[in-house]
RNA sequence: GGCGGCGUAGCCAAGUGGCUAAGGCGGAGGUCUGCAAAACCUCUAUUCAUCGGUUCGACUCCGAUCGCCGCCUCCA
């Protein structure tokens, strides 16, 4: 079965076919950087990460576009996040926006996720905006007042469509105050105009002022991928307003459809609940990166579907990293065993290889469904670490070896490179062979003794019948 | 008030209108081992929140009830 994605539009799995052959224009909605990533950023990014590789692995070119919106929005209370972060910090706010853009970037290379293909600032793309905001107000579909643009929904029938919301039954007003700018309080801003407080400004055709939230990605998104892309991914609590925002605005002045496959991921919960800014609650990267590997924290959130919502609990996450060691000793295993190519690669080892190849794709062709591929992944570890045991040749070795890495190291991402080469390596070598001489002359006092005591400095010694390998251990800080 | 999601073993988590309800963690037993560890093997949900309905047959479809969560405001 050819790939099959979940589109949040028409609320169905719909078979994947990209609008020019062999080519991907992929979008998702980046960060605001006005604050370190949080593991909300790290679903988000680890998600369509994954969809990215896997497009790639199933032989698409993928233009993958991801904005930093580093222009400041307005809160409730009239200021805007990155005023507010600049303000904190006492820092311009480029300056602010620059620590925050490296920390990101930081952030998702621990976490195993691919670059963008482009990754454009708001910041850098003003002409573009006000470009866009000229053509609705010349289109009709937009009104100036007082120095702002709105966009005027009425004149966008399929205003809702996305969200299945009909704007009569929204409670405008109740939570925010409506301003009295707006036609209808449901018009929303595309062009505000800015305060002499408001650092971030730029000139316009309606005068000083800054560009509306949604703008960016409409402005950004079609300039690097065209009128029309194939998958626009973000977060489900996007899906309102934002996204609908950006569908009437991006239409309406192209008269196109603007996306083909509209994907949400689910949220991360921190104790059952959801994590927020406001709530305060909000683990960042940073610091659940003090405590697991990057590689633990990606192979926990994959270990649940991307459009379920995620629990970051300890005890959750401890026991995925047990299993995500599973995984890793049957790849050290592999690359222990692992010497040339000789010889004829068995016909069963190349027959299990294609059918956990083919279980892999059937399940990753079902919305990306990582969880059940993970499933057989461990299926397939076992039958590596089984055949391991018993003699075999060199190129069949490689071949379980390239298989498995293909899947889980080049599609899913969770097995990066081994550790480095530490200075201790070549003394640990050492006492691992003496202490086989120990082992020989039935000293198990001695060697027993040696054994805890390199267990205690984090070295783990495995007895085999012809020799003794070691590993460090999994989970040690320095490590 | 409107929109949407979820409730599967001690925990995490896939899944299907009908063969034995994946997988991981944890637990129990076993093989291997000088003893361990790792690995491997076996076992660990007569049952899928509850109650009705449709059906030859539902955990899966429909309805109701209970519980949890999200969105309607900036948020990944």
């Amino acid at each position: 079965m050819p790939l099959q994605i979940y589109n949040s539009l028409t609320r169905q799995k719909e078979e994947f076919v990209p609008l020019t052959d062999g080519l991907v224009r992929m979008y998702v909605c980046g960060p605001t950087v006005y604050d370190y990533p949080h593991i909300g950023h790290a679903k988000s990014y680890i998600s369509f990460d994954i969809v990215v590789r896997y497009l790639r692995y199933l032989g698409y070119r993928v233009k993958y576009v991801q904005n930093i919106t580093d222009v400041g929005h307005l809160l409730d209370d009239g200021e805007d996040r990155i005023l507010k972060g600049a303000q904190r910090e006492k820092r311009d706010p480029m300056e602010l926006v620059e620590i925050y853009t490296r920390a990101f970037f930081d952030a998702m290379d621990a976490l195993n996720v691919q670059r963008p293909t482009i990754s454009p600032r708001a910041t850098g793309h003003i002409p573009e905006q006000i470009e866009m905001v000229q053509t609705l107000i010349d289109k009709g579909h937009a009104y100036v007042v007082n120095g702002s643009v709105y966009f005027d929904i009425s004149t966008w029938p399929g205003y809702g469509v996305l969200s299945g919301r009909r704007v009569e039954d929204q409670r405008a007003g109740e939570r925010v105050e409506a301003s009295d700018e707006k036609r209808h309080p449901a018009d929303f801003a595309l062009w505000k105009k800015a305060g002499p407080e408001h650092i971030m400004q730029w000139n316009s055709p309606w005068g000083r002022g800054y560009p509306g939230w949604h703008i960016e990605c409409s402005a950004m998104s079609m300039k690097y991928l065209g009128e029309t892309l194939d998958i626009h991914g973000g977060g489900m609590e996007n899906q309102f307003p934002h996204h609908e925002c950006e569908i009437a605005q991006s239409e309406a002045v192209t008269g196109k459809p603007f996306v083909r496959y509209w994907m949400h991921h689910n949220m991360v919960m921190v104790e059952g609940v959801k994590m927020s800014k406001s709530l305060g609650n909000f683990t960042s990267v940073q610091r659940a990166l003090e405590r697991y590997s990057g590689a633990q924290i990606r192979f926990f959130i994959l270990q649940s579907h991307y459009r379920s919502p995620v629990d970051f609990s300890r005890e959750a996450i401890d026991a995925s990293a047990q299993g995500l060691e599973r995984l890793q000793a049957t790849r050290d295993q592999l690359l222990h065993f692992l010497a040339s190519d000789e010889g004829d690669v068995s016909a069963q080892v190349e027959q299990v290889c294609a059918e956990y190849k083919a279980l892999f794709e059937k399940e990753m062709n079902d919305d990306f469904n990582t969880p059940a591929a993970i499933g057989h992944l461990f299926s397939f570890a076992r039958e590596i670490n089984s055949r391991l045991s018993s003699s075999l040749s060199s190129a069949s070795v490689k071949l379980l070896h390239d298989t498995f890495i293909r899947l889980a190291d080049d599609v899913l991402g969770i097995l990066p490179e081994s550790r480095t080469a530490l200075a201790a390596d070549p003394f640990i070598d050492l006492l691992v062979t003496v202490r086989r001489e120990i082992r020989a002359q039935k000293n198990w006092a001695l060697s027993d003794h040696l054994r805890d005591k390199l267990e205690e400095l984090g070295v783990a010694i495995q007895d085999g019948k012809e020799k003794s390998s070691w590993t460090y251990k999994k989970n040690m800080p320095a490590l």
